[in-house]
DNA sequence: CGACATTTTGAGTCAGCTCAATCAGTGTGG
DNA sequence: CCACACTGATTGAGCTGACTCAAAATGTCG
């Protein structure tokens, strides 16, 4: 039923924004003008360590970032110190798109790895959609993806059992790092320490402790260090009520 | 500091689609051709009786649908039958404009109170964007805010007590209730059940029974009936860290 | 090797859950 | 006008999933 998929080389690798292009193409193939109008958008590429902060709740920037390298998270925190993670966010996204239309920040975003992100002005994006308004249907497109996967998020967090949210968030992550090419569903990268996990799924370290051990009895996952092994894809998906659907990748 | 607010009288106040234009008006003033062409929007006028679904998860429509009366909860059930509310859409609100991008509900609409609902045809807002196009971008900009709403309610569920849950929704609720001239703040039109209000903030009836009764007895809101009575706003948003920045709704 | 981050385990506690009644308001038919 | 049905609010009582505190084990990196 499903290949290894290869990691295909792609035109574009070279070019800073390839991966938002790639990500864009899921959808629907852009032509020459668009392709060109995105690769040359006026960047300013950053590196930003592990442990900081890419936006801070509260900034009122006049740029987006793309990932283009390294692995991020939305989060925010409550008075008493407690952090809640609501997305992680992978090379291609631009988990900051929303402050074109909004002043103010409403949430954080902070890195699980060393990242390389692409600052693109949005005053660049604004004049991007103006010459190509299909590009703006496409980013809107995204934005509403990401809708889609907080409310995925907020029935993981409210409704599921703890075994149950914390499967569905590793579903999506490997879904989606299949989708950009990082994953063969088998293995997968996976930047999160049990403490992110934690953060993501509203639970204590401990409980999670417990309840990754508990996935391993059950011969769904392992993960040793930064490797995530699935040992039984529709058991995992099964347990956590996982369907795809919501992310919109097409086919699979 | 805050005066009652009056309720005004709008020169579109007959139109179907005023509750719409007031709230788009509410960012940024429409010009007269903008105007014309949201009035204009061919739509088809249906009563939704209570309890009912205006639209189910795994729909794929081609209209969208804006509330002109009534009261309505975007929800979604995983397999055990508990439900997770995540949103509640008032008058002006098109809680379904995503379908225009993505081809199935991810979750499902349920009705409050008897609803009365526009169908507005995806090709006809195609065509208003495309005439129109900073009302794509008003648009747009509406569904970014109803993300921001998610990731509060995200934080609401996962990282705050009961009480301070229970609270932000509440205190979300009269703010924009405020905002389309339905509460002075004061006294507010509530139509949800003890139920309801659980499964928005996933927990069990009997305990947002005893969390609603310590908001009273610390003297910060009364519900009675459908009367939700604010004793200290400043209380009530303090104890439920809430700040409506998030909302989008300029000065106040 | 030493310092630090991360994972794992034990043990006691508690916020919020479930089950089970009871009470109050609102129709509705006779 | 009352009995009955039904929905929604309230209270009691015992239970449990997840929490906190604490410590040990393991991994990582300069």
């Amino acid at each position: 039923m499903s290949q290894l998929s290869l990691v295909r080389k792609h035109p574009l690798d070279g070019s800073p924004l390839s991966s938002l292009v790639r990500k864009l193409e899921r959808y629907h193939a852009l032509d020459a003008a668009e392709r060109r109008a995105v690769e040359r958008l006026p960047i300013t590429v950053k590196k930003i360590r592990r442990g900081q902060d890419i936006v801070r709740e509260g900034d009122n920037c006049d740029f987006s970032c793309m990932i283009m390298e390294g692995f991020a998270f939305r989060y925010s925190m409550v008075e008493s110190g407690k952090r809640q993670i609501m997305a992680f966010c992978m090379p291609g996204d631009i988990p900051d798109l929303q402050s074109m239309a909004l002043d103010k920040m409403d949430h954080s975003l902070g890195t699980l790895r060393a990242c390389t992100v692409a600052e693109i002005p949005h005053r660049a994006i604004r004049d991007l959609f103006e010459a190509q308004p299909r590009l703006a249907e496409v980013l809107w497109r995204e934005t509403l993806i990401d809708a889609a996967a907080f409310r995925k998020w907020l029935m993981s967090v409210g409704r599921r059992s703890a075994i149950g949210c914390i499967g569905h968030i590793i579903c999506e992550f490997v879904t989606r790092m299949k989708a950009i090419g990082r994953s063969d569903g088998i293995t997968c990268e996976f930047p999160m320490t049990q403490t992110d996990l934690a953060d993501a799924a509203a639970l204590s370290l401990v409980h999670v402790n417990r309840s990754l051990r508990e996935l391993r009895e059950l011969g769904l996952i392992n993960i040793t260090g930064n490797l995530l092994t699935i040992h039984d894809w529709e058991g995992l998906a099964l347990r956590a009520e996982f369907d795809p659907t919501y992310l919109q990748l097409g086919g699979d």
